[in-house]
DNA sequence: GCTTGGCACTCCCGCCCGGCGAGTGCCAGC
DNA sequence: GCTGGCACTCGCCGGGCGGGAGTGCCAAGC
């Protein structure tokens, strides 16, 4: 019984706090939810709270904030995704139906979860992982140095450029495109990768062969690709009150570092599981002060990227969930299709 | 003589000022610069740079800082671009040197561009102008679905999704894909524009032909190409003192408006010359209280991108310029190279 | 045993105020 | 035309002072 008003007290906390950003007295509370008891009580029920570590006070005489321990509480047992307005769902749908490839698709879910949950949003491109290599072309450039282009079933394009130990004139280059066209055309990234590397030497051709193989593996690996992330609504870190120089800046220069924003998306959840990194719960002492609501997307139940957004933790989870989720769930049906 | 003295002082001024970030007063001025007269004196000729418009008080008996005009006059006649240190000119050639393709090297330059100044720094992506097409790929992605790919001399690699109205089989799009190579394969990009514009409508294809040679013709315009731009170092903003909602916040989300920002480069100059837009002087607000300094890049005079920084009027502009001219000598080599 | 009204207490915040110091403008003398 | 002297003007800083919001505790009531 007790137990529960007090759980209903923390939401109104929670949702208090969030709304006005300002420490929340047990008076304010009863007056704005109807809590049906006296300030007195909610008092005694604030105490037991702080007492449990899920909220505390900035200075004595002050209102209570939730702590991280509080938003997880939140966030887990007392709140669920606030599902989106038509209206909503009608404006995602057009926004990202007029991309007109996928890096575009990536650009403008960035913008557009900038825009929806007023953080800062991150869209990771996707991975190529299962896709199949569509067409490999070789383009020289010099006589020593050639462009290395790989199309994928994806839609993806890599393209790399090989300096050669020895010149090669346009019959070589010719024939070497049709030896790795004929070892790797419409094979998986995958088998791809094994052919390439159990490839003999080509006759006498300095090596050239190996390097171009080298480069192919290297640009279906994983690797350069999934480093990819688009980041926006940067502006909003205006929403932090703190200072500039403390806490934005040190946010700022992390953004700008992708290989830790790929390490804060994290794991890929699918089928609409968000996932919710609360405060420290993280590895970077820059993100402390923040919350990072993602999941995965992909077509099918296979995810090949992740997003979402970094914000404050006194953010309003119920809505940034269902904004995240639902451009993920657009931007899988997007994938799905192509 | 008294003329040139009260130029002297407007250099102290400006540089003074910039160093500190404070306004310097006249007691200041003489003894950390040997004018060798009196403070007096010096005030006498501040109250006439003031009635010049050259410097201000940001209110009575504070010191003078200077105003844009003041900064015009700095950096049009008082000053010379500052050269790079041998140890600067080795770690540009190092960074840029590693870097594997045409957007890393952006990619890579806008990063330096940023630590070596430490300001925002903006580097256009090259527009493709006067390459030539090097390669037209389809490949289908769906029976009525075509991903075209247009490989160009500069290594610019563009992509684009038709949607058909009718669907194609392999051989169709082997077909189409060698008339329009024959079409455009080898011309400059001007050429292979008009080509397409004058190719007559295949037989009997629905339409399939002119559609694609009209996504051809569009990936070919400068526009989308140019229009991409990369930005970095925006954690620098916090170098403005200033309130964080008031003065940067416009200014950051005006760094994701990339067409704004283009605006802000300006016209290309190349030959070393580097351009400087000083506060207000430029169209935006938003950057009312910033300086840009930038200037064109590219293989020999030919202007293909420009790039540039972005930073308070009260910036160090010799070391600025100093800064943007080598990097943009720099990546105007490898564009000669490649 | 939980709830409630009352009450004293704490502490932040905004305000005013006076002293200090930096810097100026002006003037008379050189 | 330069210089030293001098009175004046402000912005900045620290201290002191209510006002107010909010708390914790206690004794009484359901």
């Amino acid at each position: 019984m007790q137990d529960e008003r007090r759980l209903a007290v923390l939401r109104a906390i929670v949702e208090d706090y969030v709304a006005t950003q300002e420490p929340v007295g047990s008076k304010a509370l009863v007056e704005r939810h109807g809590l049906g008891v006296s300030p007195a009580t909610v008092r005694n029920d604030m105490a037991a709270l702080e007492e449990e570590g899920l909220i505390t006070q900035p200075h004595t005489s002050a209102g209570r904030i939730p702590t991280d321990k509080g938003y997880r509480l939140f966030v887990d047992r007392l709140t669920t995704i606030k599902p989106m307005t038509p209206a909503e769902r009608r404006a995602i749908a057009t926004i990202l139906d007029g991309a007109v490839d996928l890096d575009d698709v990536v650009q403008r879910s960035v913008r557009l979860l900038a825009q929806l949950t007023h953080q800062v949003a991150i869209v990771q491109y996707p991975t190529l992982s299962r896709s199949t290599v569509r067409h490999v072309e070789l383009v020289a450039l010099a006589p020593a140095r050639l462009l290395v282009v790989l199309i994928l079933s994806s839609g993806r394009v890599e393209q790399r450029l090989v300096d050669l130990s020895v010149p090669m004139d346009d019959e070589d280059v010719a024939a070497l495109r049709g030896r790795l066209s004929a070892v790797v055309a419409g094979r998986t990234v995958a088998e791809a990768t094994s052919a390439l590397e159990l490839l003999e030497e080509g006759p006498g051709d300095g090596g050239v062969q190996a390097a171009v193989a080298e480069t192919l593996v290297d640009a279906m690996s994983d690797h350069r690709s999934s480093e990819r992330v688009a980041v926006g609504g940067a502006a909003n870190l205006a929403r932090f009150g703190d200072s500039f120089e403390l806490s934005v800046r040190p946010l700022l220069e992390a953004l700008e570092e992708h290989v830790v924003l790929l390490k804060l998306l994290g794991e890929a959840q699918t089928g609409g599981l968000v996932t919710v990194r609360i405060g420290h719960e993280g590895p970077y002492q820059e993100f402390a002060s923040t919350s990072v609501v993602s999941t995965g997307y992909g077509p099918g139940d296979e995810a090949v990227g992740n997003l979402g957004v970094v914000g404050p933790t006194r953010m309003d989870y119920p809505g940034t969930m269902a904004a995240v989720r639902a451009v993920a769930r657009y931007v899988s049906r997007i994938l799905d299709e192509a």
